[in-house]
DNA sequence: CCGCGGCCGTTACACGCCGTTACACGCCGT
DNA sequence: ACGGCGTGTAACGGCGTGTAACGGCCGCGG
């Protein structure tokens, strides 16, 4: 069973009223693909960079291995992660139009994934109007994730913000059949703290706090969800301290 | 001259080393989709909803006069301004691939958007490559849009977010064939303070203290951009107290 | 094998920015 | 004129930050 190319099945949205109906076709989809583009295997070390900002945009990627950060980066050196993906991911899709690619996208463990060269992509999308509908539906997904996160860290304090995080992570894994009670975080502090526009130390004392809440266990990477409810309704209150 | 349908040109991106390369057809543009799809005008007033999350999904809107907000909403009744949209902007692609809408958008003042219904525009754009690369082109803007003001909010204290806001307003303005220098917000203090992750009072102060800095000059919600250099640079140090 | 050094993670403590609260003013529609 | 909303200003407090020191893990070389 491949569960590949997801890259048209909703994710966890914000939306309660709208439950993930689309279609679940991935196979037919991973088929569509290999036969309409010529799909490159690449294998990828860690900390290496898949593609860097400025570099010609030449193809989409799609992870089959390995977990990766997306990084955006500003003329005066501000660095900013937004975003992990994992097996199923599709990446490199924000910058289509453009020239060259728009952000950085580091590997944060070995892995590989498959390129998609982009000019035979582009005309593969036009002769198979079902493989451009997922194309499109997979930008509008990105965006509605990120838009998620802006909900999260304007809304949420810093201990919600890692267990929100954490429950997110929790639930990518489940999706991918992984366990979703038990799992290795592939980044370091630093980089949780980026993307959630915390501080490392932020991060440490908030998962500390979730741990002598009883609500997770933490060891170094190592993450135990307890108390799934009891992250996903607040932490907040109730502080032991 | 109609600059309607410009969905498909980068806007102010982060990369330094990708300019605006990108064709500006905005006439072939209206005119493909006037031939295609059945455009329907909507007059909308103040404060109404151009939609709210969990309506059904029907149609795509281009606004054609006024300014809306986009809002993110959570279950626990948490919310977030994710965005301002103006003339020549999409709104509604972010729901692409769902049944219903995903996000509210409210009209900050009286306008006019052109209705898209979904659709035929889906079917127009199959036959019509250059619509569809203009859609799937809007949606990856989206994306770094989004991003761009992720790496914002992480990395800028209170007082250069405002600043950086102002310098998107002005840029947009000016994009639009209007003022960059002198321009009235469409938007409250508490949206402003919603978009940028801060507190109404804490967007009322960094106003006033650009405005001492001499950096601007503020008259409730009109602005004159008198440096925008120093606006940019940062006017975090230095700071007059 | 062991020792070493660097990186990552944790914890403690003081400070500062921004949130909180409160109040007054101006604008606007009633 | 009145009331309500949006806005400006100020004082206070707290959350998260900055800084620093410590400790564990891992890779490196001896």
């Amino acid at each position: 069973m491949n569960a590949l190319v997801n890259f048209a099945i909703a994710r966890g949205s914000a939306v309660p009223s709208a439950p993930d109906r689309v279609e679940r076709r991935d196979d037919i989809g991973i088929e569509l693909l290999r036969r309409h583009v010529p799909v490159v295997r690449r294998k990828i070390e860690q900390g290496e960079y898949l593609y860097r900002a400025g570099q010609p945009f030449v193809a989409l990627f799609l992870v089959n291995v390995g977990c990766f950060k997306t990084c955006e980066l500003a003329d005066d050196g501000r660095e900013q992660v937004t975003g992990f993906r994992m097996r199923g991911d599709l990446i490199g899709a924000e910058s289509i139009g453009l020239p060259s690619f728009a952000c950085d996208v580091v590997a944060l463990e070995s892995g590989e994934v498959w390129e998609l060269p982009y000019p035979p992509m582009l005309t593969a999308c036009l002769r198979v109007p079902e493989l451009q509908a997922r194309l499109t539906s997979a930008l509008a997904e990105e965006v509605r994730r990120d838009r998620s996160w802006m909900l999260a860290l304007g809304t949420l304090g810093a201990e919600r913000r890692v267990a929100n995080f954490l429950l997110d992570l929790a639930g990518r894994h489940a999706r991918l059949g992984f366990s979703a009670h038990h799992f290795v975080l592939r980044m370091s502090r630093a980089d949780i703290a980026s993307f959630l526009a915390l501080k490392h130390e932020t991060v440490s004392r908030a998962l500390s706090h979730l741990d002598a809440l009883g609500l997770i266990a933490v060891q170094r990477r190592e993450i135990r969800i307890l108390d799934a409810d009891g992250l996903r309704h607040g932490a907040e209150a109730g502080a032991v301290h």
